[in-house]
RNA sequence: GCCCCUGUAGCUCAACGGAUAGAGCAGCAGCCUUCUAAGCUGUUGGUCCGGGUUCGAUUCCUGGCAGGGGCGCCA
């Protein structure tokens, strides 16, 4: 809502108010929204609450609720066109409302259409990058997102975790948060030790040049390996001996590595730069910047400390004189009966790490060091028991940012034939769908592109394909499943990242060839209908921002930037800009169409998409 | 046994407790000597089942049914 909108709202709210107080009805709290089904714009409030309360407290007629709503809407209409009942220094003050009506127990306040329109593209124009930003809201957010098991490729799955991550954060800092970007790579464990164990004895030296090629190798290895130290059906004695032999072998480097074993070490570290050459580069791809690299290397030192405070403060119990682990009985602290965080593990009994120690030092870190309020954390669904546990631990030992942190738990990416598995070899990698799309792009770009440079096909076709990625993952809820289909996720008609683009691009080609643009927007003229509905489009843009803010939701943005790019397409086809005679009419156009544009770049921005001048 | 998520059109997805449940794909019928047809216009078609709360439920509560996930030393 815009700031003079804000004005007349309250303004009409305080009429209302005095018109129930002179009238002795108790007034339900207001609630506004737009109206539908219009085709001109404006706010709308109901009586319904109001009625209801009315007929709950015995009072008033009796009369069925929406027919009462409907009563009450018609008295206030006219009391607010009157003044009625109102003090004297508020009649005359609906300005800048065309007219009002009470349909259906709903009060219906139309605004007045050309200066709506005008100050929607002015202050477009005005803000440019920055329209729809919220104010600051003095608060700091971290988004931990994209943790990927490092020594194999980048999938698909971890697209998911890495767009969604990056779309939040773009969206909350937009929207007014001060905001932190983390990102927190498996860079050590059994998995990463098995890639290392198979390297070394069988392929070292072999690896291929290419950070994509030798990371897409090393996925090779580790499949083999694993196949290598899976118990089989039906094995000889051989074949046993020879798994189990493999297997300690195995788990006598990953002693080493934590012995600080110079060749063990030397061997992780060479391999972890290569895995996270590979990560940097994918997220370069994604126009992703992280600000702060937590790595599970380093978190495993940071844990032990902390389960020593836990201990002292009597949350965590030590059961290692009997041989058991540290754990924290969640419930029972809690004084819950029935069985809901359970006893979460908190050490090994051996003394070493677990995630859930990793996780407890980092919640620690990113509120004693980076000083955040809120903390996000982008990860499967499959742990939010994990989470749970993790902050109810954290609320315990007394830090109230707990009840700020928030597991955005999203949907698996699966394949129509299961699940996907690194081990096994069923994963459809990121770099092999990117690679796709931008080969898809290039083949249709002839024939339906305009004069693109040759220089630029690349780069458009690049900006295209991740875009048609993108929105078609960015465009499901979170906590839903996502069953990937290359050729849907790269479909480019319809709902689509090309569709949307397209717009941005259809707007641009008619700012080119109009040179500038004139000073004012003056739309003292009948507008077209598609014209009114772009605008309002528009207008929505900045509560679109928080509300996808305050939602975390990335898909109330993708909805929005849909429905704009619709409206938008609507309004080429139907009116037009250049073409038109009145002069006047050709500005106020010029400058929409300019609006439009910016805004769906905007909102592009928001879901790490790029917005094309051609394609 | 306990906990979490999901169930809406043939398919994939939307819908602050409110006015007429919306899109895309697929199907059908139209629109390019006019600002880019990656587009526009029209059309067919739907809330898993039972109770409850409410003036009003796709939405909240409860009980089923169906699918997925999780539950003390994996991450």
């Amino acid at each position: 809502m815009f700031e003079k909108e804000q004005q007349w709202r309250s303004r009409i709210e305080e009429k209302i108010k005095a018109y129930f107080a002179a009238n002795d009805i108790p007034l339900a709290p207001l609630k506004w929204t737009a109206i539908p089904f219009s085709g001109e714009w404006g706010m709308a409030t109901s009586f319904f609450q109001t009625a209801a309360d009315e007929a709950r407290a015995g009072k008033g007629k009796k009369i069925p609720v929406p027919q009462r709503a409907q009563e009450i809407a018609e008295q206030v209409k006219a009391a607010v066109l009157t003044g009625e009942a109102v003090s004297k220094e508020e009649i005359g003050s609906l300005e800048g409302i065309s007219r009002v009506e009470a349909v259906k127990g709903y009060l219906n306040l139309y605004f007045r259409t050309s200066e709506f329109a005008r100050r929607v593209v002015d202050e477009v124009l005005a803000s440019r990058a920055d329209f729809g930003r919220g104010a600051p809201k003095n608060e700091r957010v971290m988004v931990e997102y994209a943790q990927p098991n490092m020594l194999h490729s980048f999938h698909i799955g971890h697209a998911r975790t890495t767009l969604l991550g990056e779309s939040l954060a773009r969206i909350v800092e937009f929207a007014g948060f001060d905001t932190i970007r983390a990102t927190y790579p498996g860079d050590m464990g059994l998995g990463v030790i098995t890639v290392m164990w198979a390297y070394d004895k069988f392929h070292k030296g072999q690896e291929p040049d290419g950070i994509h090629e030798r990371g897409q190798w090393l996925l090779k290895i580790y499949i083999e390996a694993t196949a290598l130290l899976e118990k089989k059906e039906n094995e000889t004695p051989e074949e046993t001996a020879r798994r189990e032999t493999y297997d300690a072998e195995r788990r006598e480097m990953l002693r080493k590595w934590e012995a600080g074993d110079p060749y063990v070490y030397e061997l992780w570290r060479v391999m972890r730069e290569w895995a996270l050459d590979e990560f940097r580069d994918v997220l370069g791809i994604l126009d992703v910047k992280m600000d702060v690299w937590f790595f599970e290397s380093e978190a495993n030192k940071l844990g032990k400390e902390i389960v020593d405070e836990l201990i002292a403060k009597g949350i965590a119990e030590d059961e290692r004189a009997n041989g058991g682990p540290v754990i924290v009985k969640i419930d029972e602290k809690l004084g819950l009966t029935r069985e809901k965080y359970r006893t979460m593990v908190i050490l090994r009994s051996d003394g070493s790490a677990l995630y859930s120690t990793n996780d407890l030092a980092l919640a620690k870190q990113k509120f004693e060091k980076y000083h955040v309020d809120r903390s996000i954390y982008v990860v499967d669904f499959r742990q939010s028991l994990h989470f749970q546990q993790v902050f109810k631990i954290l609320e315990l030992w007394g830090f109230p940012q707990a009840a700020k942190c928030y597991h955005l738990s999203y949907g698996y990416v699966t394949l129509p034939e299961g699940a996907m598995s690194a081990r096994r070899g069923r994963v459809v990698l990121f770099k092999d769908v990117a690679d796709e799309a931008v080969k898809r792009v290039l083949a249709v770009e002839s024939e339906k592109s305009g004069n693109i440079p040759e220089a630029e096909r690349e780069k458009i076709a690049t900006q295209i394909g991740l875009g048609a990625l993108a929105y078609s993952i960015l465009s499901v809820d979170n906590n839903k499943d996502i069953v990937f289909d290359v050729n849907e996720a790269l479909s480019f008609d319809g709902r689509t990242g090309p569709y949307i683009q397209n717009a941005h691009v259809r707007a641009n080609s008619i700012l080119k060839k109009a040179g500038a643009l004139s000073t004012d927007s003056h739309f003292d003229y009948e507008l077209d209908k598609h014209e009114i509905e772009l605008i309002e489009q528009i207008s929505r843009f900045p509560n679109a921002v928080q509300q996808a803010a305050s939602e975390y939701r990335p898909l109330v943005m993708a909805q929005y930037v849909y429905d704009l790019a619709n409206a938008f397409h609507s309004f080429y086809h139907a009116v037009p800009v250049l073409q038109s005679e009145d002069e006047n009419v050709r500005n106020a156009r010029l400058r929409l169409v300019a609006a439009a544009k910016q805004t769906i770049a905007n909102a592009l921005r928001l879901l790490d998409i790029q917005a094309p001048e051609v394609m």
